[in-house]
DNA sequence: GTGAAAGCGCTAACAC
DNA sequence: GTGTTAGCGCTTTCAC
């Protein structure tokens, strides 16, 4: 389609200068004479010249490229970890390409195999629930990794994720401080490693308690529409839960869904607390009260360790945990 | 760091094959034996072959990537157009790089560079207001472009978009049947051409109902912040709208803080029609109005003019414009 | 300070 | 049906 692009070649000898010397130009080399560089960058400059960024990565073996593969883009967590790590990738003249797995084991794979062909430099991962395959092909290259949000207690890769346990727990004491004895806690599976930390925080505040038998866990499904049809019964049962607690921003949406349905009001008939945190709860009715993850400290912290290892490859795999502030609004009070 | 990666030719030679009948191989050509298809196949699983695209893109002077500039990644108007081009483009083995302008020129034009520097086939953009020196550079480079949503009365390069101005004009009227009078069109900026059409669409069904003198626009600016701040005042004044019209899901925002800042409520004090749909919307209460952009129509049709244009470079411009549907709810309702 | 030349990994043209 | 080779555009020695 489009005819042959500038060359550096072609740079050169409108500038008068070799190659070499042009190609040094553009790498801020030092040891090129002003003239010289100055006769260059116009060449470059009347010619349009766009440098090859192909040519380059192939040749310098390396891309100044990271991989970030989130499960989607429409979850507004995944979005702010995308636009904090973009900033962070810009300012240090990286660039990061997005990929989604669409929460498919085999769509990360091949989603990671397609990063791996274009040569990223490293890889930023929000995996699926059953990651084995990319995990074993990302060993196998000895890419440098970080596991982001979806944590394990004990991964291979260095990790960076809230203290999702911790969080619960205090989410938890707070709503039976409110005085709530029957409690449920809906979170769309456990078999993601974060989820099952937060569904842990949830039972050990309960223990601790004594109320473990009356601590539900509903697990009704990955999607907003599975939530709201997997709690809607629990709702409208004899012995309703007297304050929902959700792990999840889909979680949320599909138990915001069953209440209208179950025409209950909150808080009066029912108390909710959320995990994950945004605009649209602090400015619709009910204000929503929600645990906020700290989106920029884990991009941040997930940067660093990256390109720390892009230094030192062979570092011991750290494991960053962050505390998540819990922030009440009016969705939480004392039961009917 | 990482060691090197493993290449074409040590596949073949392990497979005792040639490497231009390895290369056959993975590229699905014709005229290569079982046997040796099935050889070459397993050299490459047993090594962990990994295709450079670099090396194939540099070579094929085609990358089967296209470029999606937005303005960021959190509207989630853009979320939504990102998924479905992404859909798209992964079932016809195309990739897709997104980049941010943050609604900011320079940065629009850096990033637009950055892109072409990696060679894409061709660009879909949703511009920023002044993106003169974007599209210079994309002119100058013969590169195939569909500009989306932000499209201006007549662009250059193909556009699609919904039909702003009809959008309007039906929301409006809607307002008027209402018994409404005295309405406001919050928007952003009208430096936009999508924005300028919607506020075009409100003044010209105003107009039609002899209301000109009473439609007023407020232009607050781009944040939700500013919404709230520059909305705020006209809601507490003696004259105040009894209805208010948002021209974006961020002056919707913006809106929504501010009626919450000045004690009133929605419908009973004041009527809100917005546009962009989306789920919140639909759970927290009041549930609003709002205009929905049909945003996987407008994908699919951004990718197929794109795509369209591989084949033939010199089409002219199509430009397509959709209608986008009301969906009342319950933010409007007579005046007070 | 500058230039010449090799080669990154691949595809495509051509010879066999 | 298979092998050989040139060369995509760039960076990087290494001479000078």
């Amino acid at each position: 389609m489009s005819q042959r692009k500038t060359t550096i070649r072609e740079v050169a000898s409108r500038a008068g200068v070799s190659l070499g010397t042009a190609s040094n130009v553009f790498n801020g080399k030092t040891g090129v004479g002003a003239e010289s560089r100055r006769r260059v960058l116009d060449a470059a400059e009347a010619l349009g010249f766009r440098p090859n960024s192909l040519a380059a990565g192939l040749r310098r073996q390396r891309t100044r490229t990271i991989g970030l593969v989130v499960p989607d883009v429409l979850n507004i967590v995944f979005n702010e970890l995308v636009e904090h790590l973009e900033n962070i990738a810009l300012s240090q003249s990286y660039e990061v390409i997005i990929v989604t797995s669409r929460e498919d084991p085999e769509r990360e794979h091949e989603r990671v195999r397609a990063l791996l062909s274009r040569r990223v430099d490293g890889l930023i991962i929000v995996p699926t629930r059953d990651w084995s395959a990319t995990e074993r092909e990302m060993r196998h290259h000895r890419i440098p990794v970080v596991v982001l949000d979806r944590v394990a207690a004990q991964d291979h890769f260095p990790s960076v994720a809230v203290d999702n346990a911790a969080a619960t727990r205090l989410g938890t004491e707070h709503l039976l401080a409110l005085g709530h004895r029957d409690l449920a806690f809906v979170i769309n599976s456990t078999r993601l490693w974060n989820s099952a930390a937060r569904v842990e925080g949830f039972q050990a505040a309960m223990r601790a308690a004594g109320l473990e038998q009356r601590a539900r866990v509903l697990l009704p499904g990955m999607t907003q529409e599975e939530t709201r049809a997997g709690v809607l019964p629990v709702l409208t049962a004899a012995h309703r839960p007297t304050a929902i607690f959700t792990g999840s921003n889909v979680a949320t949406l599909g138990v915001l869904r069953a209440v209208q349905d179950a025409g209950m009001s909150i808080p009066q008939d029912l108390s909710l607390l959320a995990f994950d945190d945004f605009a649209w709860l602090t400015v619709l009715r009910p204000f929503v009260s929600a645990i906020r993850q700290p989106t920029e400290a884990l991009a941040g912290h997930a940067w660093r360790i990256l390109t720390a290892a892009f230094e030192t490859p062979d570092r011991p795999a750290e494991h960053i945990r962050l505390p998540a502030p819990l922030i009440m609004r009016e969705t939480t009070a004392a039961p009917p």
